[in-house]
RNA sequence: GGUGAGAUAGUCAAGUGGCCAACGACGGCAGACUGUAAAUCUGCUCCCUAUGGGUUCAGAGGUUCGACUCCUCUUCUCACCA
């Protein structure tokens, strides 16, 4: 029992720290029935979850399985001042409002992963408030300069001369206080996160309140384009929230290499039984197509249901496989008769009346299934459907 | 505080009086090929019912027949010195 948890617990991370300790608490847990606390901050500017969250909430969830009370930590104050991880120049502060509808979204989505009753959801404005002047000095006190700049980023910018604001020094400071004031036990985060995260025992061990955090970070999913991290900015990302069509059709368009990640990240199928899937693969009994849509079906099953995934499925194939229409499609009308291009503009299918001409000529543009050449094309009276590329899709009624 | 350099389309980055709606790269979109793959090849990539017109090169003025290019001021960024 023990090993089978820890054998989970320790799937698919990047690293580990002090891995002694969560042998300890999890040996405990089984022994005793004692509870520990697992924190993992959120940054509350993006509160629309993808894929790439719930890689360390699926591993929040583990925790959850075996005895873990999972801090879920809303980062309100230092959003304020924004993580300087991997960001070359310092950013835009949210207002308070912002931050509380975020908050509350996040909830909504992530208790779709994790078991509430087992959750604390935690906002660190909270303590850090209260901290005051004299409180922040003494944290700045624990650490210092030359440290600082060992992290990475900072002594890349630093070496560029790119500018550091003071406040980004602060941030790490205040995130590892999060850890003192929770008394956490064990701190997951992304890889990027390290620095910030081994912060978090330094200070535990500085404000000697008897414990230091074990660490776990797990790695950073890729985007759809399979080079970048997944994120929202880049639009590369799989939202939890996405419907279960667009879901699967975005899981089914990432490359096979990509798609072996995804299997190792996302997926509830054991080592084995993946390592199973790629010697198939490799061997030619089973078409890396068919690997993927079970990923696909998996996925979207898990944010939606079984039923809804596999309606995607069908509705995939229809669409796809056989260019057929497919079953929803946004309508739209028009009162008159209308020119082509400014149709497919108030379809929404094209940005501007100049894209639309260049797709027409491109034959891009299909009306009916049928390919289009005539930019000067009236649409009178009747049903269209319009269709753009091969993903989109609209139907206009002109009357 | 002083001195110097710079700000060009989604990003990087050419252009230093007319040949500029602005080279190139990346990204993006589309076509071919496919498994809606990937890789590759090709075309497109400010707006407008368009062999034409309109708005762009940080912002505001100015010089000029004509400015992304020259001048002035403003804003912002960076470097060196303090």
């Amino acid at each position: 029992m023990l090993q089978e948890a820890l054998r989970e617990i320790n799937r698919g991370i990047a690293e580990i720290i002090d891995s002694e300790r969560i042998e300890k608490l999890l040996k405990e847990y089984f022994d005793e029935g004692k509870t520990y606390t697992v924190k993992a901050g959120f940054d509350p500017t993006a509160p629309d979850l993808h894929l790439g969250h719930t890689v360390l909430l699926n591993k929040l969830a583990t925790f959850q399985k075996y005895g873990a009370k999972i801090q879920f930590l809303i980062g309100d104050f230092t959003a304020q001042i924004g993580d300087p991880t991997g960001k070359s120049a310092t950013r835009k502060t949210l207002s308070a409002a912002d931050i509380v509808e975020n908050a509350k979204s996040y909830k909504e989505q992530v208790f779709k992963i994790l078991d509430e009753s087992k959750t604390e959801v935690v906002f660190n404005s909270e303590w850090i408030n209260p901290l005051g002047a004299a409180g922040m000095l003494s944290l700045t006190t624990t650490y210092n300069v030359a440290r600082m700049l060992e992290r990475d980023d900072f002594d890349k910018r630093y070496k560029n001369g790119t500018s550091i604001s003071i406040s980004e020094f602060i941030y790490p400071l205040l995130q590892g206080y999060d850890s003192v004031h929770l008394k956490s036990d064990i701190e997951v985060g992304g890889t990027d996160q390290k620095f910030n995260l081994l912060m978090g025992r330094h200070l535990q061990r500085a404000y000697e309140i008897g414990k230091e955090q074990s660490v776990l970070m797990m790695p950073i999913l890729e985007g759809l384009d399979g080079v970048q991290k997944m994120s929202k900015s880049l639009n590369n990302y799989i939202g939890v929230a996405d419907e279960p069509n667009d879901m699967f059709g975005k899981i089914l368009s990432i490359s096979d290499e990509l798609m072996w990640r995804y299997y190792e990240l996302l997926s509830t199928a054991s080592l084995d039984e993946i390592e199973a899937l790629k010697a198939g693969v490799q061997d030619g009994s089973l078409h890396p197509k068919t690997v993927k849509e079970n990923l696909a079906l998996e996925i979207t099953a898990r944010f939606h249901s079984q039923s809804q995934a596999d309606d995607a499925k069908a509705e995939f194939e229809k669409v796809h496989s056989k260019s057929q229409i497919p079953t929803e499609i946004e309508e739209f009308s028009s009162d008159e008769e209308i020119w082509i291009a400014q149709a497919l503009v108030d379809c929404n299918l094209e940005p501007s009346t100049s894209q639309a001409r260049r797709d027409i000529k491109q034959g891009a543009v299909k009306i009916d299934q049928v390919k289009i050449s005539d930019i000067q094309l009236q649409l009178s009276t009747g049903e269209y459907i319009l269709q753009v590329g091969k993903r989109k899709f609209a139907k206009l009624k002109v009357n």
